[in-house]
DNA sequence: ATAAAAGTTGGAGTGCACTCCAACGCAAGC
DNA sequence: GCTTGCGTTGGAGTGCACTCCAACTTTTAT
C-alpha cells in the first residue's frame, strides 16, 4: 500500500499528475486510507506503467482515458476487441514512427559527418554554400 | 518562385504556420515579390523540409531556432562545432526514442495476442483477472 | 506534545505549438 | 475592370498535458 509519495518516485510522475490523472478517469478513483489519503495497490502501479508506456510513445490522454474507459466496462466479447484494436491502431502508428525515426537518425548522421569533414579541412572553401 | 500556398500545398504545413515559423526567425526573411508577397525559393524549401524532419522527430521550436540562429552565424569554426553538436545531441536522443518506441511494440503486441486469445476461446473464465 | 513533512481539494495558471481573426491589399481569370 | 480568391499584418485564442496555488488536514519523527 503506497502513499502518493512513494508512487511519484517510483514512476516519475508528480502528486499532481497522479491526482489528475485520477481525476479525469485514467485511474480508477484509488482506495483512501484514514484521513482520507491515497494508498496505491500493486494493480494500480502495474496499471500506471502500462499508461506511462502508452505515453512515452505518444498516446493521447484522450486515447489512453478511451481505453481506461473500456477496461471499466468489463471483459464483454465487444470491449475486449475494441480494446485489442486500440492496441492494434497504436502499434501501427509506433511502427510508422519508428521508421520515420530511423530514417531520419541517418540523415542526421549524414549531417553529422558532413559537419566533422568541414571542421577537419578548414572551413574557409566553404563559404558559399552554407547548408 | 513559390507562394505560400503552394509551399503550404507542398510541405503540408498551413500558411498559419509558415508565417508563424518565418516571425520566430526559423526561416530567414522570405523575399517578397512586388505587393509584398513571399516568393519562397528553392532553398527555403530545402531547409523547411529539413526542418520538418526535425519535428517530425521532436526537436522543440527552440532547438531548431538555436541550429537556425547558428546557420545566420555563418561558417566558422566554433558554429559549425556548435551545430554538429546540437544535431549530435538530437540523434542521440533519437536513438533512444526508436529503443523505447521498439520495446513497447513488443509489448502491445504480445498483449494484443492476449487479447486475440481471450476472444477464441470465450472469456468467461477470464471475469477475475482484468489486466 | 509538537513541529515538520506529506497529503487533501477546487480551481487557476503555464508552456508549447500552433490556429484563427479582423480588416485589409494584390493578383489572375473572365 | 471587376470579381474571386490568395495574401498581408498584429494580436488574440485554442488544445494538450500538465503544474501550481491557497488553505487546510493528517501523518510521522523527535
Amino acid at each position: 500500500m503506497l502513499t502518493i509519495g512513494a508512487v511519484a518516485a517510483q514512476t516519475g510522475l508528480t502528486e499532481h499528475t497522479l491526482r489528475y490523472y485520477e481525476k479525469i478517469g485514467l485511474l480508477d478513483p484509488v482506495p483512501r486510507g484514514p484521513g482520507g489519503q491515497r494508498r496505491y495497490r500493486e494493480q494500480d502501479l502495474r496499471w500506471l506503467e502500462f499508461l506511462l508506456r502508452l505515453r512515452a510513445t505518444g498516446m493521447p490522454l484522450r486515447d489512453m482515458l478511451a481505453y481506461a474507459e473500456q477496461r471499466r466496462v468489463g471483459n464483454t466479447a465487444e470491449s475486449l476487441a475494441l480494446r485489442r484494436k486500440l492496441l492494434a491502431a497504436h502499434a501501427d502508428k509506433v511502427a510508422e514512427e519508428i521508421a520515420v525515426l530511423q530514417s531520419t537518425l541517418q540523415l542526421l548522421q549524414g549531417k553529422i559527418d558532413i559537419y566533422r569533414g568541414w571542421e577537419a579541412s578548414l572551413p574557409l572553401s566553404y563559404q558559399l554554400d552554407k547548408e
